[in-house]
DNA sequence: CTTGGAAAGTCAACAAGGCTGACGTAACTT
DNA sequence: AAGTTACGTCAGCCTTGTTGACTTTCCAAG
């Protein structure tokens, strides 16, 4: 509160306090973000880590194996047991590649379509009704904040995927 | 970017789009958000789970098992692994309640406390670089959208704690 | 055409961190 | 005295992450 001139408040909302409230708020709205998805998945057989697959299938159809490695920061191993799930229960399909036979493109079918709406729906609806409540300045903000946080890496891919989409 | 100008923006940014890159936002974001304490705690014998109830002793000096167990929003037996390892460490100290004896107050240790701030330094440090990147206003926008993400008890815990703070 | 290496898949074993259910004890409340 | 609350603990399970080792398939370069 006493910071002595120097530009007032692009120093002062920078106090560990202030930075602990912005993690903890990260925190909270986490649980919240994944909250409904979670509850759908409850009853069937999958958990987030589906969730995660069919929405960056979703996301870039025909996407292979490594992509979506890459994407999701998990081992090929792990990857693999929860493609597998969804592979065999008919949700997503793999196609060998027409360049290169080696690789796999993924795509969603009807009912992994389905189910990833299904999803999507409830946790769009979340950010739906927060982006409202907040206002389109806010959401700027948010944004800025978000991408300023992400690993050089991870907002490499980030922009890929949003500029791929708009 | 390319987003074709428009007055319609309090109308634009509620987009399926828009929403999809709200949420992907999120999950990149949230990844680079736990990968500073995740890897100072690697080397360690503890996990992320440690690293919540450090955060919340530190920040809530004395508070009560079911206290910490409300706010993390896990089961007592799942807490209590956690909390075993810390107390057994001497990180963290318990002490037996003066009103209420069946309560114990957890503390952090002088060690713990030596923990916790390291590992607070390195995610504050993020967070202090990607408020600084986005300036007042965009961080002003985070935390409203954030809160309007959350559980409305995850908000209440939120408040209280950002109040008790103030 | 052979060979090196990349992409993908698979098996096995393991760990962290969630969960449920059941049970015990001490201490507060009625 | 009986019931409830706070805490701890045992036992077992699930999801999702990890390593390490190995195979198959295939492209590309020698």
């Amino acid at each position: 509160m006493s910071e002595p001139g120097a530009g007032g408040e692009s120093l002062l909302f920078l106090t560990d306090e202030q930075l602990r409230k912005g993690i903890e708020a990260m925190f909270f709205a986490y649980r919240g973000f994944t909250a409904d998805p979670d509850r759908i998945l409850d009853g069937l057989d999958y958990g987030r880590a589906h969730h995660r697959a069919l929405h960056f299938i979703h996301r870039s159809p025909g996407t292979t194996v490594n992509n979506l490695l890459n994407i999701l920061g998990v081992t090929k191993q792990s990857l693999n047991r929860v493609l597998r799930g969804l592979l065999d229960d008919g949700l997503v399909e793999s196609r060998v590649g027409k360049q290169d036979k080696r690789e796999r493109h993924l795509f969603l079918t009807a009912r992994g379509a389905e189910l990833e709406r299904q999803l999507s729906d409830a946790q769009r609806a979340r950010m739906r009704a927060a982006y409202r409540a907040a206002g389109p300045v806010a959401v700027q903000g948010f944004r800025q904040v978000l991408e300023a946080m992400m690993d050089p890496e991870m907002k490499r891919q980030y922009l890929a995927l949003k500029e791929s989409g708009a």
